[in-house]
DNA sequence: GTTGAGCGTT
């Protein structure tokens, strides 16, 4: 009996859309149409969910059909408490696809002339934009999560380029220290990576596959055979970057032959 | 299992 949000947006036409804040993120559509119900007509109820997890994100959309319901539902239960926490009920600012609201009720549907275009409020430029400005600060509210790194490691091993991508665009740097933390985490890493350990205090305690030497050669061929893949692991891509300066690359060839 | 400013889907 409640299939809000199924299957679309029945009928934006005639219906007034009223934003419910600070609603627990258990909180579903189920729980507030009753609750809403009681006070009009109650065409639609959506709360939009996270794309990655699924989960609520605090907030649901009650689209009555009419005004003067929605305004005492405005009225009646905003401010009540549900599920032990105070929810905020006021008129829908903006609609599904970016159409101006006046009172909850769509006032234009399509934008027809650029005049009116103008009116516009300039503070959203697109939603995607602000998906994941909101999904940023989200996960800094919920202290590190998995979900943050997990899906950082999952784009960055889908698309390997966009690393490319972030070095050439300086939007990431500019817009938001995003790119300096990265950068930071990533320089933390690298340190890592140089120092596999500060200081064997026991090698022989220690488990390592070196254990016994299986040939008295020479330290330097074991050398080059630790640094071959070190350098590799280290920074695929910064071999590319460092490519614009060649110097180093011969004379690293010539003192491992020599 | 966690969190808390805000404006939405087939």
């Amino acid at each position: 009996m409640s299939h809000f949000g199924r299957s679309g947006p029945p009928d934006i036409s005639d219906t007034y859309s009223l934003l419910i804040l600070n609603i627990t993120f258990r909180t579903t559509a189920d729980d507030l149409f009753p609750l809403f119900d009681k006070y009009g007509k109650v065409v639609d109820i959506f709360i939009p969910k996270d794309r990655r997890t699924g989960d609520s994100r605090g907030f649901a959309f009650v689209r009555y059909k009419y005004a003067d319901e929605a305004q005492k539902a405005v009225d009646r239960l905003d401010g009540r408490v549900v599920d032990g926490r105070e929810i905020t009920v006021q008129f829908a600012k903006y609609g599904p696809n970016a159409e101006r609201i006046h009172k909850g009720r769509i006032v234009e549907s399509a934008p027809r002339s650029g005049h009116r275009s103008r009116s516009r409020s300039p503070r959203r430029r697109h939603r995607d934009d602000h998906y994941r400005d909101r999904d940023y600060r989200r996960s800094r509210s919920r202290s590190h999560n998995r979900y943050e790194r997990d899906r950082y490691r999952g784009e960055d091993r889908d698309s390997r380029r966009r690393s490319r991508s972030r070095s050439a665009s300086p939007d990431y740097s500019k817009g938001r220290g995003r790119g300096r933390y990265d950068d930071d985490r990533r320089s933390v890493s690298r340190s890592i990576s140089a120092s596999p350990a500060r200081r064997s205090p026991s090698p022989r305690k220690s488990p390592s596959p070196r254990k016994s030497p299986p040939r008295g050669e020479s330290p330097d061929r074991r050398s080059r055979d630790g640094q071959s893949p070190s350098r590799r692991s280290v920074s695929p891509r910064g071999r590319l970057a460092d490519s614009r300066s060649p110097s180093p690359q011969n004379s690293d060839v010539d003192v491992s032959f020599l």
